[in-house]
DNA sequence: TCATATACCGAAAATTTATTCGGTACTTGT
DNA sequence: ACAAGTACCGAATAAATTTTCGGTATATGA
């Protein structure tokens, strides 16, 4: 299939297992996104990322489902409805990404000086 | 150039900043080799992440010197003799680093049961 | 002399990832 | 009747990243 990786996830070493399943470009947004705990329905996620392709969003939230970091409900309704909600070991992963968010936030000046102001 | 990023680093928010720094797929692995602080020469680099190809630890090396996580000093010798150091910049991610490889070692088993041994 | 090692770079190919576009299906609100 | 919202998917395209290959240049050791 088109949008299937040959290797779901990296295996090689605990560092890069880690990041092959947050590297993509949204899915520690997406984590960050989940993290209360509260279920959101994928076009809640959209809104709250909107320069995000919804496209590429439905596909790593699937490959989050895939490697359990994420869970997703579907309600047999009509308009259809889903939710996906950050399962223990999504949660698990939190602290790395406030570690990053914080870094991100200390740091940031020096690459907005650096790399230009994006207004 | 062929192989200059359009966009060095992601501006849009704190959580994409540090991600893209480091996200790239060695970038990770070549901070945890230089954590020490001792300087080390290109191939010997090369020959602790033998799964890399050279040629892309050039170029991320060169865009994490770009980055200043790591910094670059040339000897004017024959045969040429480079070294790369981490910078203080660099160090400061190496906490994130620490978090990643002691997740990916506590959730190792999880990931080598869903997707295979790797022997 | 010749293989090997060092550092580095360009170009092309291969791979992976992201984006855009269009389509299915059903509902509610105007 | 028709637009808009919801969820989702396939396919084509675009872009980014990684890999491979070959080349520059010089020195050392067999």
């Amino acid at each position: 299939m088109a949008y299937e990786k040959k290797i779901p996830v990296d295996l090689d070493c605990p560092l890069r297992l880690t990041m092959s399943l947050i590297e993509s470009k949204w899915k520690s947004c997406i984590l960050d996104e989940l993290r209360s705990g509260e279920p959101q329905r994928p076009c809640e996620i959209h809104r709250c990322l909107p320069e995000a392709a919804p496209r590429v969003l439905d596909i790593q939230l699937k490959e989050m489902v895939e490697d359990g970091l994420v869970e997703k409900t579907i309600y047999p309704e009509l308009p259809p409805r889903s939710e996906y909600r950050i399962t223990e070991l999504g949660l698990s992963l939190i602290p790395i990404i406030d570690q990053m968010l914080q870094w991100g936030t200390e740091h940031y000046y020096i690459f907005e000086r650096k790399y230009g102001k994006k207004t």
